[in-house]
DNA sequence: CCAAAATTTAAACAATTGTTTAATTTTTCC
DNA sequence: GGAAAAATTAAACAATTGTTTAAATTTTGG
């Protein structure tokens, strides 16, 4: 039976960090077994083969990487503050998961994942209502005359890509730790609209 | 002595193209030699060595990426002028390299180059004098306070997103890649204000 | 306490990796 | 035309890859 708990979850917290920084092709599963302590076997074990290991952690990466979303979406506020706050919400939680856009979308980029993200993802979105306040809100002028899916377009890019492109922009401007992450994100807000 | 000038650069090419859709991990020289049509051993006659080969395409990657901006920067028109101008030279620019953005920034998260931007690539931005244009503006009040830094986030957030995003956001909408080209040029506008 | 089950390990596997060697073909140039 | 140089190839290399096998260890439950 079980004899401890935690073994699994530490292949998977190992398979993680080490698929999150190397990627699925920049690393070999004796990589991540080191990062366990433990050996290869095990990890076969548990799961059945690396790509396995690979689809379970991305699904959940995907899925945190939509929860944030949801939370703010289903709240009872207006369409302006939802969207800033979702904002709020996005930058702290890729602070303190910065790996995690470059991840989602290197892995799709490369079809590292051949499932087309699963409706369980989407639908949780979908039934918040967002998208029927939104309509709603720009029949009344509130918001200007934007489809749903540039403003998402819009956010995403805002959100995404300085987590993204950190090393890039470091170089580029000779900086060090920069924290002008949260200058721009004053600013998005007033972007926004 | 040359018997075949173009052998060199159709392997050039070849391992262009299988890097920047395989990444260098995810490729082999096989790959490579097989896009050429050719053998293994061929590679390192001509580059020594799979990451000599990679480093060389690697730099001429962020040579073009970095191209199209210097271009509009030494141009002779207002701050204005060239920051639609250059939101329009990037949009054609990456409608026809669409991989690059994706490449540049996998690349470097992953270490897979050492070198930390070589200042040639660097200087002849500064030396547009678009900075102080830029301080300049900013001192009579033609554009809002906001850093030279912050600014570039934002360019580059906004235009090179939208072509690493492809993939996540058709599959996030639904939506076929033709619906995407549309939203793209929407964005652009958007981005534009 | 003890056998059965679950877990962990070491070792081996076939395939693939990047690179090198040496032989072969093609080109160059007098 | 023919020898030297350059280009191209096939083959082999040691190392690493993901996976499997079987043995050893630990845990479980009666």
């Amino acid at each position: 039976m079980k004899r401890d708990q935690s073994t699994e979850e530490k292949i998977k917290a190992a398979a993680k960090k080490v698929f999150m920084t190397k990627g699925f092709d920049g690393c070999s599963v004796r990589d991540i077994a080191k990062e366990v302590g433990s050996n290869v076997a095990l990890l076969n074990y548990y799961f059945r083969s690396k790509e396995k290991l690979f689809e379970l952690i991305f699904e959940g990466a995907m899925s945190d990487f939509l929860q944030s979303m949801i939370a703010v979406f289903s709240s009872d506020l207006t369409l302006k503050e939802k969207v800033e706050q979702l904002i709020d919400k996005e930058f702290s939680f890729f602070l303190e998961h910065p790996e995690l856009p470059m991840f989602i979308l290197q892995s799709l980029h490369q079809n590292k994942t051949d499932a087309p993200m699963p409706s369980h993802f989407l639908e949780p979105i979908a039934n918040t209502g967002i998208f029927e306040q939104f309509e709603k809100a720009k029949a009344q002028g509130e918001v200007r005359d934007i489809s749903i899916r540039n403003v998402t377009l819009l956010l995403m890019s805002n959100v995404h890509y300085p987590f993204m492109s950190k090393k890039l922009t470091m170089q580029f401007h000779g900086i060090t730790a920069e924290d002008f992450d949260e200058d721009l994100k004053k600013h998005k807000e007033i972007v926004k609209e």
